[in-house]
DNA sequence: GTCATCTGATTGTCTGACAATTTGAAACGA
DNA sequence: TCGTTTCAAATTGTCAGACAATCAGATGAC
């Protein structure tokens, strides 16, 4: 999650791409507007036209723009909306950790809910191959990070949607390093790894019996509790003030 | 969701960047792995250096590889897990659109559900005027498709969680095309915006209550039967074979 | 053995050129 | 006048070569 990653001054390149995409994300630049042409771009930034087309290339990988040759560069349609990710500057701000978590927490739910529906019997075995690994790391004090993962990713591949499982691989990614507190020694002495393995197996078992419902709480249970292990508050019900219902009829 | 873009042909940095993904994902370079130099891949695929470096610059901004001046570039800790793409080709094989709506689904769902525990009176107050605006469209005839997207969002914002309504947003972006034909005139003639605006409505009251459990059923409705609107089949219940459970004790 | 220095390798940037394609206007014919 | 063809300018795509900045390993001094 966290990384002390050296500080390297920012390439042209980078500098001038967060520019562009500032342009978009302001409105500066409305969906269908040509760009500058590269040459202008250029000019204007004081940089070779290599650079304007490093730059633009990026747009070009995140959906923000389309070129066509001769014809110049313009706002996509859906400018922004081509790729999701984690490490926006905008949204990195404040209790970042918090918030991938809970969406995490969100999708993984779903996950458990659609994986008992429609979980095979190759589906068990494949849930089964990690869960017994984990035990095996329990008795004999290996490391079982790598399993906790793997089985994260079975569960995400019994609901037999590429996109879901891609995005739960997608999510745990960002917490694979965060998971080895678990498994390493202090976590196995003081009962963290044993109480994670039985929070997995009951997800095992409401998977294999085909209870969405028991599925979901026990996926439930596992992330509140993984997030207890990582310092992680979901800190869930705010107390709403009671409001009354509608104000408009239909 | 579909497009009948013309077909280009395609860029050479286009085509070797899918190459040197492919080498990644493929495992053929892992992570922490050295790329050939810019010289070597320009050699090796014929093409300039310009060319592989917008290549590079492409697996940059994906989170695949990081460079070092100097030094060279490298496959990425996480490579593949920097951004999360919906078109990928791997993935956008078969049942693109039902695997992209189930994903929407289950984000939804658990959206409604912090929305509801978390909502402000601010945020009854973001939801109430695109409710209001739908309805006004209804009596008058107006397009109501973006107060339609704008109700979505705004529940999302209720959670006061700016990745999920990211997120959110992504995800509802891929399907803002396919809300116009319920609010187009034949939409509005045989009941489709008026039945989706009751459930829009059903998902306010959940909401301003403060009850996630109703929050999360009326979005449930909402979308099955916006799923029903778009043609869309979700096929839940698969039927599972009854198969025991727990063939490992702890 | 340790440290500073040097050297080659590699990425970052610049410049200029040409190819491929698009766009719009001009020229032309009906 | 309208439609078509042709052409030329503009723009992106690609190439080649050069130099700057930086890094990693080798070299050498102490």
């Amino acid at each position: 999650m966290l990384s002390d990653a050296i500080v390297r001054p920012p390439r042209l390149a980078e500098t001038l791409s967060r520019s562009l995409i500032g342009w978009v994300r302001e409105g500066r630049l409305a969906p269908g507007d040509q760009f500058p042409t590269e040459k202008q771009l250029a000019d204007q930034f004081a940089v070779s036209r290599a650079v304007v087309r490093e730059a633009i290339a990026r747009l070009k990988a995140d959906g923000y723009v389309e070129t066509r040759q001769g014809a110049g560069a313009f706002v996509s349609r859906q400018a922004g909306y081509g790729s999701f990710r984690l490490h926006e500057d905008a949204v990195s701000a404040t209790c970042h950790a918090r918030n991938v978590f809970e969406l995490r927490y969100v999708v993984e739910l779903g996950c458990a809910e659609l994986a008992a529906k429609r979980r095979t019997a190759a589906d068990l075995m494949a849930l089964q191959l990690p869960l017994a690994r984990m035990n095996d790391a329990l008795r004999s004090g290996l490391q079982g990070a790598a399993d906790d993962d793997a089985f994260h990713r079975a569960v995400a591949a019994a609901t037999h949607n590429p996109l879901v499982e891609r995005f739960v691989e997608f999510m745990g990614a960002q917490f694979s390093a965060s998971r080895v507190p678990t498994w390493n020694e202090h976590g196995r002495s003081n009962g963290r790894a044993c109480d994670a393995q039985r929070e997995h197996e009951a997800i095992y078992a409401a998977i294999a019996a085909g209870d969405a419902q028991a599925a979901r709480e026990a996926a439930e249970r596992h992330l509140r509790e993984g997030a207890k292990r990582l310092g992680i508050a979901l800190e869930e019900s705010a107390g709403v003030s009671p409001i009354p219902a509608q104000p408009e009829q239909g």
